[in-house]
DNA sequence: GTAGATTTGTGCGTATGTATC
DNA sequence: AGATACATACGCACAAATCTA
């Protein structure tokens, strides 16, 4: 045989979640069914879902077993983009799952970006962007509380940052500067992504500012790169 | 025990690496020598490295060894972008190595981005881009050969895409539309780059075209996540 | 250039730990 | 509490790629 005996089991069982014959998540047959199956040691089945896993295809819960992940959806990214706007204009069904909120000193880096002196206030908002019920990103967004000092509770009640800005005055905002990078998940955000660890994950970190200039904004997103798309716009 | 035995052996090699033990591009002992010193079973130290591995710490080669990986720069991304252009003013000293240089028909994907009928004919320009002697990022290019007649022989001499179009009367070109996402590395381009497959790729595909509109190049490059970090401009 | 030694990759078998059901 | 299922770890054997004398 040309190929190993553990790629052959994962081409296989890649077919079959292609084909639909498990669905996304869905959990697959256990270690030691597939090691009958297909006639190997358990080890063998493992290093074949152990890649699967390693590629986000599936992820494995301990006691639990493996289970089918989520599919992918495009998102354009631009000066103007919003999270919302962009993926409702690629008829998704967007929402927000908000995992933090509070006013803290700044961190360095957001301090720095956002033009305050350490120690200053920001409010810190962590949380999930899902579409369609799966989790497409995990984002960690700082805003100057001196600046914006009812952004918190705006926040909480809008759960948008465009409209929590325009409550405090700010009615138009631009993506000043945005850096991309790729890494791997860490547990953290595998966990929130549903998400195997180190899966590619693709970091977009970005300030957005007044059109004067005055910086509101230092958002760090985290995006599956299994079910992501950015695009830069053209102008 | 907190932690399991691959983890802490793996966490020892990273300080080890860390603190320049070893350097990059350096060899790591053997998996056999790593086992008698942990006092651990050749699996164990491997899984160690295979992890270290995953996460584009080090690569290994089957009969060779396992080698400390390279580290990051930073290279901006904007309208008018050149990849030259970018990491000279970040102070590296870029190169590219030409893979493939040929006139082809166009694929499906190229021909649509380019305006071309199936069966046109393309250039194709496949490489690797360098700065300080690390694989920054692996590239395919598709340009119209109708349009372009002699770029080929221009790529070749110059190795430009800029120049190279300029000898054919394209005195500027914009960047149309840029598509980002994260992939993992496959094993051709893993080799190219120097990485380990299923190190996190960022994968731009992008149109550039005339003032005018035309489409003269339809480009894909795979930069190594943990060695380049994309900066989408202001404006 | 080649034969042999070295080194990583694959596979099986067994045992035990740990989280989940 | 017991059964189930994934995770870790050891040991042995051989294949495949590489390096070296």
């Amino acid at each position: 045989m040309a190929e190993t005996l553990w790629r052959e089991i994962e081409t296989a069982l890649k077919a079959e979640i292609a084909s639909g014959r498990y669905q996304p998540g869905e959990k697959l047959p256990t270690e030691a069914a597939l090691a009958r199956r297909f006639g190997v040691n358990r080890h063998t089945a493992r290093r074949a879902l152990a890649a699967m896993a390693e590629a986000g295809l599936i992820l494995t819960r301990r006691g639990s077993g493996a289970f089918v992940a989520f599919r992918p959806a495009t998102y354009p990214l631009g000066r103007r983009t919003r999270f919302h706007q962009g993926l409702s204009e690629a008829g998704r069904s967007p929402k927000k799952e908000i995992l933090r909120l509070e006013t803290l000193p700044a961190g360095k880096r957001e301090a720095e970006a956002l033009g305050l002196a350490p120690g200053d206030l920001v409010h810190v908002w962590e949380g999930v962007g899902l579409a369609d019920g799966a989790p497409l990103s995990y984002f960690r967004a700082a805003f100057p509380a001196a600046r914006l000092p009812g952004l918190k509770e705006g926040l909480a009640e809008t759960r948008s940052v465009t409209a929590a800005l325009a409550r405090e005055g700010v009615a138009d905002y631009v993506r000043v500067s945005t850096r991309l990078s790729a890494e791997r998940a860490r547990p953290f955000e595998a966990r929130h992504l549903r998400l195997a660890e180190g899966a590619p994950l693709l970091l977009s970190v970005s300030v957005n500012a007044t059109p004067g200039g005055e910086p509101v904004e230092y958002g760090r997103t985290w995006f599956a790169g299994d079910r992501v798309v950015l695009e830069v716009a053209a102008g």
